[in-house]
Parts: structure tokens; sequence; C-alpha cells
RNA sequence: GCGCCCGUAGCUCAGUUGGAUAGAGCAGCGGCCUUCUAAGCCGUCGGUCGCAGGUUCGAAUCCUGCCGGGCGUGCCA
């Protein structure tokens, strides 16, 4: 609808530069806005305002020609000049109807597929693997999880690639401390169990104890030079690390598996490679021992370029090698046409290194789009970065078991009629979605603050109030005996509640396209939120069951069955499941 | 020092490539349950968009300076 309108001011603007009213020049952006004031029609534009000045006319003469230009069409009730030169237009309603008709009869929901399909590999989660995953982790994944589920339901082709971190140096006090148990004969897979335990006791032995610290030196030399003893132990910790992992990502509802992890070590093999290469382009410089690449885009203190650093002067290979190494892969083996970091902001100055490198060392052409999605911390209600009660990291695995166990006295608390299985059944699911939703629903660029009692809220935008409008529409197909494929009839919009909650449902795809293309996915949440109570209004205002008119049940029953369908879709995209009951 | 990000209602947050009277939720206040889930709905109060300039028909948004905070900045990732 958005993209129609665009596309029909597109080529009134072609019509006006060859009949000269516009010069032939100008190639505006054009741009719809969805006007918050319903007296501004369904979408506002400020084309004639952009031009005035290049078509030396003033605004609301220009707008005039502008709607005389625009070819004949359907969609197009009305199109009104206001104010200084705003065109606002009002679809016609039957347009409206028409566009809810096709979503109905349509698996999804009226979203298109891409006209040309990205291939799209996006890196997400990524935790090292040497410790539990904890809550710094969080947003990676969720956020990186909901991104990829919106691609692949633009139809864009997306490869997941969980970069964990299995490499380095820290993995030498583990085998060291491992060997150690082992020799004692405990089960060392027990002890692994608790990898959080497991790795204070490693880093208590390295700052402690005396020679320690240069086995565990030794381990890792002895790991990278490929022997055997030390590689069957490190897969042993890597396995056993990654099954962790894969658990938290499981309660999660996240969709990554073990085919996406892409570790670190993958790359090994590679980064002499790019050394060698980046030598052979002429980038590379030795300095103070180590290997650097220089670039005049970035600049230090005196206005000195600041390296990216490949290779140390012992010869050890750096993240940013790594990192290198996979544009390199995931654009040229992979194909990639849009690579996408789900990674920390702090990280941005790497990245924009890595992305301009990578482009200067032909890694990435052009038509590969590099890109950084940073998000912010998260933060204790102190404003600093949270941590558990005992002031360490918290773990992921215990967040989400305090998520359900909050979640589950609230529950109790309300007593429903739920049977004991059922209601731990909707703690599990509004603990783990309050959580997520929380996080989702913030805007991913800035820090946020994590607060049980806000993200647990059945009231404003959270988790539970969105699962609970669903399960509201659920129940009026319960309560009728009815099934979405009941429903007969056509969708007619009797009161201004009707046409609220029509012209919402009709902006779901444009709010995928926005998702997708900007990797937000808080403008979804705040879209559900806007969904949800623009049914609950309905809902309240809006007999439906009981309305005497049986063509307007229907279309009501219609409204509804696609207000749930709409929820369902777009929580499935954020990884939350819905409830049939609460 | 230099670079990046942030500062919006008492609180938590929207407002992304400049648009109309800056919006939600919570908290506060006032209403609505013998009819489809009140875990809901309706109304109301609340702002010098950190400060000062500038650009423009129009600035929370762009530019400059300042104040306050966070992060990054050569051998961790």
């Amino acid at each position: 609808m958005k993209q129609n309108i665009e596309a029909l001011l597109q080529s009134a603007v072609d019509t006006l530069i060859q009949n000269g009213t516009l010069p032939a020049d100008v190639s505006p952006r054009i741009q719809l806005d969805r006007p918050r004031d319903k007296s501004h029609g369904d979408f506002a534009s400020n084309l004639a305002m952009m031009l005035a000045k290049p078509a030396k006319q003033n605004p609301r003469a220009l707008a005039e020609a502008i709607i005389a230009a625009l070819p004949k069409n359907d969609i197009i009730g009305k199109a009104e000049i206001a104010g200084p030169g705003f065109i606002n237009f009002t679809v016609d309603r039957s347009q409206l109807i028409a566009q809810l008709e096709a979503a109905w009869s349509d698996a999804r929901l009226g979203v298109p597929l891409a006209e040309t399909p990205d291939i799209v590999v996006i890196d997400y989660s990524s935790p090292n693997l040497a410790k539990e995953m904890h809550v710094g982790h969080l947003r990676s994944t969720i956020i990186g999880d909901a991104v990829a589920r919106t691609l692949q339901l633009q139809g864009h082709k997306v490869i997941a690639q969980n970069h964990v971190g299995d490499w380095g140096t820290q993995f030498g006090m583990l085998l060291a401390h491992m060997e150690d148990v082992q020799k004692e004969g405990a089960s060392a897979e027990l002890q692994l169990s608790d990898l959080e335990t497991f790795y204070k006791a490693a880093k208590k032995r390295f700052d402690d104890e005396a020679g320690f610290a240069d086995r565990a030196r030794s381990l890792v030399v002895k790991l990278q030079s490929g022997d055997a003893h030390c590689k069957a132990l490190w897969m042993q910790f890597i396995e056993t690390s990654l099954a962790h992992c894969q658990e938290v990502y499981d309660r999660l509802n996240v969709q990554l598996k073990r085919s996406d992890v892409m570790a670190e070590s993958a790359y090994n093999d590679d980064l002499a490679n790019v050394v060698i290469d980046l030598e052979a382009k002429g980038l590379l410089v030795e300095d103070q021992g180590a290997k650097c690449v220089f670039l005049e885009e970035f600049k230090g203190k005196d206005d000195e370029p600041l390296p990216i650093i490949v290779q140390k002067k012992d010869g050890g290979y750096l993240y940013a090698t790594t990192d290198l190494a996979a544009v390199r892969y995931r654009a040229g083996q992979l194909n990639a046409t849009r690579v996408i970091y789900v990674v920390d902001a702090r990280q941005s100055l790497h990245f924009q290194q890595i992305f301009t490198l990578s482009r200067k060392a032909g890694y990435a052409s052009e038509s590969t789009s590099l890109e950084h999605l940073g998000f912010g911390m998260v933060l204790g209600k102190d404003g600093r970065p949270y941590k558990s009660r005992d002031g360490g990291v918290t773990k992921l695995a215990d967040l989400l078991d305090e998520a359900e166990r909050r979640a589950a006295d609230l529950i109790a608390a309300k007593s429903t009629d739920l049977s004991a299985q059922e209601q731990a059944n909707v703690a599990r699911v509004v603990g783990i979605s309050s959580v997520k939703y929380a996080d989702l629903s913030k805007n991913r660029t800035s820090d946020y603050v994590f607060d049980w009692d806000t993200m647990l809220s059945f009231e404003g935008n959270t988790a539970p109030y969105l699962l609970y409008a669903y399960t509201r529409v659920n129940s009026l197909f319960q309560k009728a005996g009815l099934t979405h494929d009941d429903v007969q009839g056509s969708i007619d919009l009797a009161t201004e509640q009707d046409e609220a909650l029509a012209a919402k449902l009709a902006q779901f795809p444009e709010i995928i396209a926005t998702v997708g293309a900007k990797g937000m996915p808080h403008f979804l949440c705040g879209y559900l939120f806007e969904l949800a109570g623009a049914f609950s209004s309905f809902y309240e205002a809006c007999p439906i069951l009981n309305s005497d008119d049986d063509a307007l049940k229907q279309s009501r029953l219609k409204l509804a069955a696609l207000t749930a369908r709409t929820l369902q879709q777009g929580l499935a995209l954020l990884g939350i499941e819905t409830l049939e009951k609460m």
C-alpha cells in the first residue's frame, strides 16, 4: 500500500520533470509518513515542500501540480493539500479492505517476498566457550535471532554464523586444570557440567599456584601445534560448552543449531594466508615488531593513523586477523550479499576498520553490504552494568530460572482455572518471553535498565500484555466453538474501532520491511503493542459473538482472527511462543 | 588528547536519514464489570527535548561551541 503510493508519487515526479515543471536534475527521495493525527489522512508526503525551491514555486501550488500528475489509480481515495504544503492521502476504504482480504488468504499475511533475495550471513550470539553464557550474551543472541527470522520471512537466504570463541590463551589454563582433575580420577565430565565453577578454579590456580601458569602457556603452544592429547582434551571441553549453549538457545527459543557454529578456530589455517595476502597487496607494515595495516581513514592522537594489528611480535594472530578471514570466507565462499554482525556497540571502531580494510584488500566487493548492528549494555537499576546479587556476572541460565520463578509466583497469585501443568507452562512462556521482549522492545543502540517488575507487568508494552491480548482473541473462538476456517463473509468497517483495527492490521508488511532493512526489532514490538491496543479497544467497544447482525459478526470474527494471526506471526519473529490460554 | 555514542514527563522508554499541536507505559487523579477473559477499557494531570548559538518555510532530529555521562583508542576479544 505504502509502496504503491510511493510509486505513484515517483511517477508524478517523472511527469513533472518531463513537462518542465521540475528541473531535470532533481531526484528526491520519496518519503511517505504515517501522520499521527488522523485528520491528516492515512499517509502524508512532504514532497512539494522539498521540491518547492528547485521548482521555484510555492509549495502549495507545486502540491497541486503533483496531485494533478498522479497516474490514474484506485488506491487513493482522496489527496488533499494541507498546511504549508503537505499532501495528505486517504486510502480508499475498499482498497484497505481488499488488502486485508488478501492478507487473510495469504499464509504470509501480505508480507511480500523480496524481489531480489539477499544471501545474508548473520553473525550473532558468538559466546566465548571458556565460560558459561552470561547476561552479556543475551542481546546479541535474541536480537540476531529476531533479525534472522524477519529476513527469512522476507524470503532472503539467511546463513547464521555462530562465531564462538574456542581459541586463545585462556584455554591453556582450562586444559591444565582438566589434566589434573582427570589424573585425580574424578570425572572431568561431571566437573565440566558447571563450567563457571571450573573456569574460576582454573583461573585461581593460574593466578596463585606456582608453575601452573607456565604449564598452561605450554599447553596452548602444544594445542596450537596440533598435539593429539591436547586436542582431545580441548575437544572434550568445547563439546561440553557447546552443549550448554544449545540448552540455553533451546530455552530461549532461538533458532541457532549446532550446524550454525563456525568457531574462531575454523579460520586458524587461513590466518597466515591473510597476512601473506595483505603483504602481497602492499597493505602491510611492520611496526614495533608487529605486522600492522595503517589506514588513512582512522587516525588517533597527533593525527597518526591507527594500526590494525594482524600479527603480534610473538607471531600470534589477533581477532582482527580472524575477522578478516571471516569476511573473506563469507563474501567469497558463502557468496553473501549482506553480512550482518550483531555485536556490542563498543566494537564499533574495530568493525569499521575491518570493513574498510576488507574492501581495500578485496575480501568484500562494494556490492556486499557489511553491517555492524551494535547494541547497548544491560544495566541494573543503579545504572551500572547488570550484576547478580553477589556482584558477579549473571549466568544466563540463572537469569532464565529466576524469570520463570517470578512468573510462576505471579500466575499462582491470579487464581486461574488452569491445571498445575498448564500453569507451569504459562510460567515458562511468560517468564522467558518477558526477558526477551523487554530487551527487544528497546532501541537496539541504547543501553537499557533491566527491571523485573516492569518486564513482568501485564500493563504497558510488555510480553504478558501481548500474550494476554492473544489469548483474548483466541477465547472468542473457543467460546463460539469456531476455528478461523469457519469465518465466512467479508470485512465491513462499521465503527471507528473496526476501522482503527483494520488500519493497524494493514501496516504489518510496512513494519516488517523496516525491521528487515534496519535490523531493529523494537519497531515490530511497538507495532504489536499498538495492534494489541487497537484490538483491546475494538473488543471493548464492539460486540462480536453477541452481535445481532450476522454479517457484522463475521466481519469482526475475521478481524479478530487476523489480529490473532498477526500477533502470533509477529511474536514468532521475535522468537516468542504464544499461549492458547492464560 | 583524539574518536564514537548518549542526555526527551517523577520513573522506564518511543520519536533513524528535518515535517503539522513532542508521544506511550508506569506512578498520581477520576470513571467503567448481572452480556465475548477487568491480566482489560475510557478520561485526566504531567515537557525550556542538557545549555547557547546557527542552518531552514519548518529542528528533539542537521552544524558549531559548552556542560554532564558512557564507551573506545598498538600487540585480549
